[in-house]
DNA sequence: CATGAATGAGTCTTCATTCAT
DNA sequence: TATGAATGAAGACTCATTCAT
């Protein structure tokens, strides 16, 4: 009779928002942004194309929310407020963080390097992405200058280089692909 | 006035093809194969709409024969008939040439990218990927036995998956990546 | 705490109505009907959408309702019950509250030119226009007859005429258009 | 074999160009112009959807240049580099040439009116109308000055309204409004 | 060999309307 | 009575591909 509580619709947006995005990164990981129809997203996620544009304003307001919603965890998981100090255990740590979140979320690290290698077509990741990987790197400058290495900042690039296509041979050929073997020789290597 | 031979003809037919291709894969590489128009490629070519398909019989096929010619080429360079065996001037110098060949290359290498980031869309590299790796995985295998490690196969992996990345951070953000620099250090770590 | 009455239901239906035409006129008139969407009449009224279908069946029906509504209005000022007669004092009356009309209610006249402008969109006006109309013609023929023109249906008929033009120039580029002057110039020329 | 000359290409586009604007400015005339789907237009000229955007980039586009080769036309016909003189009998062809003009173009002057009737929605019209319409309304001016009006601006501004309201009348109801008679009436009154 | 007009299926997006609550 | 989530049909526009010339 009366209309649903402020409460219930907000649940009920909260739901299909999340599902929305949650169907949209599956398929445009899969297939790719601009091979992706609405139409696709709307029907896997058993839903009216139409409502999908009461959640989002356009296919691309969609891909960005997405996109930021995945980068804004990871940030929560790399907690920048640690101190700029990376003992040997703590590298250790780190390492098996970033492979544990790789597997985690495959999807959304298949989109990312997607878009990556497609920097014309839409810009999404802003200033956000360098923002990111900055601290990053910076705490493995520091890292490897304690370790006694010449050149610690290209030593830390190349780190994060490693990173990228250790990622990107596991997202793209797993079977082939011993992610904890690998794992294992880069501590070994680096740690 | 004499009518053109056979060979002249081909010729004519042969140029147009490469420029065709060139053209097509400097869009692909920027603008993504699906972003990219017939009419852009036409366009950029200097010709019309309609003689593309006088060379290629479909916008997927231009595709393939550009990722086919561009592995062609790869393998010439990376000289399959060598004996498996690389010394450790071999190594320094199958460095420099990787370099190389992704500096000069750069918008196949970007098209690779992009579409290895997106299997689903396009099966553009069959088995030729594979086929075009793995001898390289083994020498690398081989190599890293001869310097005595306990995991040589994983140490080759973990070798073939650090270029792919930092191709990848060269290919997409050049300001921030010392390339040479990256260079020594992988000839002092891996060397 | 006690229900309301029937009468302040009533009353309150009645409001809402009324609310809801003001705006949707409002919108009409600026934008035009179609272009003009139910989400923007219903949040301009500060209601839902779905509560504009509980008052009106449609986004035509809405329409129709303002139209008539707005015709009834002016059946009543333009009052019919009058004798045929118009004296010289009576016309120049009669040209000031059309003026005046026309003046007061902006948003209706807008809206009621564009519709005219456009009959095979929404013949809204039925029969109701000319009937309206025709009866403000015979007066005026008659005013025309008696002041001796040969061919007072004409005269009348140009009037009329002058007058839409008056209204159309007024409502639609009132700042080049000096509406007392105008005035003045029409009871000089045809009072 | 060999290609159709530029020429032919010129003829056809501008033959196919002529229709599409030919067709759709009666649809907007009669329908209006958000209620003309380019589906409409594109059946109703005997193509398909897609030609259309080969010819003109946008619905809007289309409109544009359909208001725009009208006003063109019209300009023509008001030749602007006529003496700012108008005799009596220049006034008698005046009258007429513009009587004529309405007859000849209906559709674009019923779209003239529809658009002018709901600017909110798109200014096609820029200044073209008024650089149009005010030479008209000096050398009205200017002809009433002569006469000895008191108000000769007003006048012409009066005599402006006048045509604007008979071509409405004439255009949107022609059965009851008698043009001939009208058009002579105007000629006692103002020449 | 070469052109570009033409097609039609498919894309994103909007919006009047319905309906469970 | 009142809400707004949900639908679906329709709209503007794009683009790979075909084909007469």
């Amino acid at each position: 009779m009366s209309p649903r509580t402020e409460n219930q619709y907000e649940q009920i947006r909260e739901n299909r928002k999340h599902q929305i995005m949650h169907v949209a990164l599956e398929l445009f990981a899969e297939k790719g942004y601009s091979t992706t129809s609405i139409n696709a997203i709307a029907s896997r996620a058993g839903i009216s194309k139409g409502l999908m544009y009461n959640y989002f304003s356009s296919k691309e307001a969609l891909l960005r929310e997405i996109v930021h919603s995945g980068m804004a965890e990871l940030m929560d998981v790399f907690d920048p407020n640690k101190d700029n100090f990376l003992t040997d255990e703590e590298f250790v740590f780190f390492i098996n963080e970033s492979f544990r979140i790789v597997q985690d979320r495959k999807y959304f690290w298949k989109l990312y390097f997607a878009l990556l290698a497609q920097p014309a077509v839409l810009n999404v990741f802003d200033n956000r992405l360098r923002d990111t990987v900055l601290p990053l790197i910076r705490i493995m400058t520091d890292y490897f200058r304690r370790k006694g290495f010449t050149d610690p900042e290209s030593e830390a690039l190349l780190f994060g280089a490693l990173m990228d296509g250790v990622a990107l041979n596991y997202l793209y050929d797993p079977e082939h692909f011993p992610v904890e073997k690998i794992k294992k020789v880069i501590i070994e290597r680096f740690g």
